[in-house]
DNA sequence: TTGACATAGTGTAAAAACTACACTATCCTA
DNA sequence: TAGGATAGTGTAGTTTTTACACTATGTCAA
């Protein structure tokens, strides 16, 4: 009994129950790489080690508001937008014992981040998907399963857009496509496409920069929203 | 102390924590119909309304063992196809408390069912998806949600197969590619498309039933395996 | 001011994928 | 052995996807 005074345990169930813990693996196109956040964890276990966003769920706490809530604590980054990827329960996956963590992915465009390092964190930082230092728990797991997600929506729905700022040309678009799926597009099909979606809507402005024509700016008629596309 | 001794509340955290439990809904296609498992609930909250199959998972249990553990010891039904379908936590989703519910989606040929009403569920059913009673809980929505991932599936993967028994003719596949998409398929285009995915192998059996010409038998390659299409 | 430069912006033809469609084959039963 | 019932098969038209190259319009520097 005094033991359980003393570390205050006291919430008692009349069987065990795992602690339920969100991920989070947020995505954005910066120097012209796929890139993601990772936090450098200020504690055991895994201390120092890079890891994915993310914390205990609170206990009257949606899982998403617990999502957006420690990617906010742990890296002051808002607005995003979240889709739910995975719930990973292996056993072991946590030495301090069971752990449920409920993954969510998430996107936000390069210009909306301020980041700091906050409370729970040593050190915040971006790193292209395909140089990832080693980090941990089962976390390359999931930004692997992130990572064929996003490719694969990226085929039947708008959510690329969701990497955008509020207004973009059609060629920075593309150049997003491309850097997701790896491969050249062919400019003129890319255009035909997108424009087909017509979920975009040409602005009255023009971005100018560099010396040569200066190009039409869009926005999403609907920021926020992704749509199926097939 | 005493209250605790009694109810044996003897798992205790310094922090509250959720119970986390999975649920299944598992299809399959019965007199010409999608149906789907349902059972009839023992107890309190909700006793005597259907529900999915599911529960609590146990402390060192892998979440899908724990959804198949459930589904058998509910139903008796084994060696179903299984995978993950969504995390549900609104905090208000039951009213014991908080419970994270990690739900699964399953597919089974109908020949393969022996289900039994097992001991913590008064019965055991199957109902038409078109013709649901009311259901305890969210799982209207979590069946909806699986529904729409069945039907999204069918279209890139080979998903449908799961439903086949071992040996089966084309013109039984399409019956049921039919049932789920509910409308008819061109049964030339259909059989172009299944054979032109290879993963079915002819085998040197036909089906003979009815005063009409025998249909080839046909099996999986890999049977259990679900292949995307796209 | 003007010419070179750099990216924006645009259409068409060939290939591939998809759709619609109807008759012959083969077995069973009476 | 003829009628009934489902199995099994190919092709032409349409739509979608792909490949491909030049003109437009701004900036910048000489």
């Amino acid at each position: 009994m005094y033991k359980l005074h003393y570390l205050n345990m006291s919430y008692c169930y009349d069987h065990p129950r795992p602690a339920v813990a969100t991920d989070i693996v947020l995505f954005s196109i910066r120097e012209g790489r796929l890139m993601l956040l990772l936090v450098k964890r200020a504690h055991e276990p895994f201390a120092g080690a890079w890891a994915l966003p993310g914390g205990f769920a609170g206990i009257d706490e949606n899982l998403e508001t617990s999502a957006l809530r420690e990617l906010e604590e742990e890296t002051g980054v808002t607005g995003v937008y979240l889709e739910q990827l995975h719930t990973s329960g292996e056993p072991d996956r946590d030495p301090r014992g069971r752990v449920i963590s409920v993954a969510y992915y998430a996107l936000t465009p390069s210009d909306r981040l301020y980041i700091h390092a906050a409370s729970d964190a040593k050190a915040v930082a971006w790193f292209a998907l395909e140089d990832l230092p080693p980090v941990a728990f089962d976390h390359e797991k999931i930004v692997n399963m992130a990572h064929r997600r996003l490719v694969a929506k990226l085929d039947y729905s708008t959510i690329a857009f969701q990497f955008m700022p509020e207004m973009f040309t059609l060629s920075e678009l593309q150049a997003v496509y491309q850097i997701i799926l790896g491969e050249e597009l062919d400019k003129r099909n890319f255009r035909k496409g997108v424009l087909a979606m017509s979920c975009l809507e040409r602005t009255s402005e023009r971005r100018r920069n560099g010396n040569h024509r200066p190009a039409q700016l869009y926005r999403l008629k609907s920021p926020g929203r992704v749509e199926f596309t097939k």
